[in-house]
DNA sequence: CTGTTAGCGCTTTCAT
DNA sequence: ATGAAAGCGCTAACAG
């Protein structure tokens, strides 16, 4: 039982001590060689090097991890919706950035379930991510807070932390709200319906302040009876629109808090029109493909989401540079403070 | 300094041992209780219980897939482009599936580059994933391969795979791709054009080879100077499209391979319909977003691309469960011989 | 330059 | 019902 292919335990991937048996070095020795330790003998190196690729060895980095009681070497992205292209840019916006410090992204996407993004954090925290990128689905971050506590840095993107010190990367929803609006009213328009998020999500209401800031600009009020919040899904705020656009004394243009929202109100829009209905101004938060082809005059509000992603993976490996090992910081020095970053929008016109 | 504070050595996690400690009990015995052993007294239980959540214990998942010789809990997934909304959609199709059984997913984005993909491969494999889920970009699949040697359970979505033996998903392509251009060849085109990723994917030649026997069934051959291969972008298939359309004889219709091609090829018909040209048909493989707001009547090849993913992960699932352990298969069972589903598509019509 | 010892945090024996 | 010892695979810290 114990012959010579004893290399084969478990039939499972060779380990160190394979290559090192094979090389007829010890295990240290091997060690040495495969991370590039300069102490080592040429002819030794050799060996150790043939060995390994005999054996098609694979350093183990979950032992490794362990050993250098490090992370894991992977960082924890938690959203609410992958399909959404906002969020899989942002996703791929974090990877491109991590990657270069040896990193991986973790995808956690929490379906708008706030149980369920609880228990994703707890269980990234335990699997020992390096740190956790987080959109939090609700107002309630003390999951993300008890992270912090733990000695996980956490960066939030697109909301600010809320009860806790963290890293944050925003985007300017109120100026980008508020020049959007402020476009409808220059071209005239005095009744401008609101389409967006729940109120419990931050941008949401961010950019129904921006909203009203323009209007108040321009010395009008915001009219409580134009203002659908809580739509999620484009069919959901087409439905919404349609309800505005069916007031008696409807509004002439419509300004909404995200994609979603922007295209389920095109939809209503588009279908007013068909039926011979007035045209409706439509501006919105978030650009998305094809925008320019819908036929229809569209202002949206554009921000680089790519960048919302690259600029919070930075600010997590800045801060994984100052502090190696988890809550090394928390004692030694007094933990850097926390930094926002705010990416700018820029308005977009789109065609008839 | 080795003070009564030591639970907190190192400033990090609270280790099993701080918990035992607190319980005044063996770190043996915390460890049943927190994975709920029954053979322990419930007085016991409790105390331990309540060292735990006072010392907020996590127990960390890196040491003990260490210790359980398992993997690391974890399910690579390898695309190119996650900001495409098909990897995307597979993406959260694959997590969907793979964390009901407690796994997370790792996303690899590769960017087309096969040195990055293989180098993606080779350290999902160091990190001993559970289990890769790709789309690999080429048609070299030795680094698959190698990981599936090594012991490593591979799924490929969308291709199959080349040389090894693998589970895998696929999209109809081929029945898919000839029943959209049958539907042109339908209302009486003669010359269609088609547009295509490069001749390295396997779909995009999978679903010209549809194209092509559409074509045949109506005894037209394929004409190749109107085939164009290699654009991934948008805007590379709209400079191919209006190449195809500049044509002394120019097509009357186009089929475009994915969803970049469609979009790229809408653009140019618009445009050649805004200079007052010719009204040129439009059929693709990949529904998507918007696709019915263009302005022009499409026909595409829809099929659920969530559905790809959670069926691969599925196929992944399905073969960790019988296999458990690295490589325990390869030796005890002869492995389970690898599965194929073909995911089914349907032609939807948007109106102009 | 190379090897030995020890231990990261956890869990599987095997005692008690 | 509980504990002691050993070890998963790897690497600092010290020998030699």
């Amino acid at each position: 039982m114990l012959d010579g292919t004893e290399q084969y335990r478990k039939g499972g991937q060779p380990t160190l001590r394979d290559v090192a048996e094979r090389a007829g070095v010890s295990a240290m020795t091997a060690s040495r060689v495969l991370r590039d330790d300069p102490q080592v003998l040429p002819a030794t190196r050799e060996r150790v090097r043939a060995a390994a690729t005999a054996l098609g060895y694979r350093p183990n980095e979950v032992a490794r991890s362990l050993r250098l009681g490090r992370g894991s070497g992977l960082v924890g992205l938690v959203v609410t919706n992958l399909a959404n292209p906002f969020y899989s840019r942002l996703a791929l916006g974090v990877d491109s950035v991590v990657v270069k410090d040896g990193l991986k992204t973790v995808i956690g996407n929490t379906g708008q379930d706030l149980d369920a993004e609880r228990d994703l954090v707890a269980d990234l925290v335990a699997r020992r991510v390096d740190g956790i990128i987080a959109v939090p689905a609700g107002a309630d971050q003390r999951h993300l807070a008890a992270a912090v506590a733990e000695g996980v840095p956490v960066v939030l993107a697109s909301r600010p932390p809320e009860g806790f010190a963290a890293d944050c990367v925003l985007v300017d929803d109120f100026g980008g709200a508020r020049a959007a609006t402020a476009r409808l009213v220059e071209r005239g328009h005095r009744r401008i319906g609101f389409l967006g998020s729940p109120p419990a999500v931050y941008t949401g209401t961010e950019r129904l302040r921006g909203h009203a800031a323009a209007l108040a600009a321009a010395g009008l009020a915001v009219d409580d009876r134009l203002v659908r919040q809580g739509q999620t899904a484009p069919d959901e705020a087409a439905r919404a629109a349609a309800g505005l656009l069916a007031l008696r004394d409807p509004p002439t243009a419509l300004f909404c808090s995200n994609n979603r929202n922007t295209i389920g109100a095109f939809r209503a829009i588009r279908a007013l029109r068909a039926r011979g209905g007035a045209d409706i101004a439509l501006a919105g938060f978030d650009d998305f493909e094809l925008a320019d082809a819908l036929g229809l005059p569209l202002t949206l509000v554009a921000y680089d989401s790519d960048e919302l992603g690259r600029a919070a993976a930075r600010l997590l490996t800045a801060r994984l540079n100052t502090a190696t090992g988890p809550g090394t910081a928390t004692r030694r020095s007094p933990m850097p403070p926390p930094r926002q970053i705010v990416v700018p929008t820029s308005l977009v016109e789109y065609g008839e």
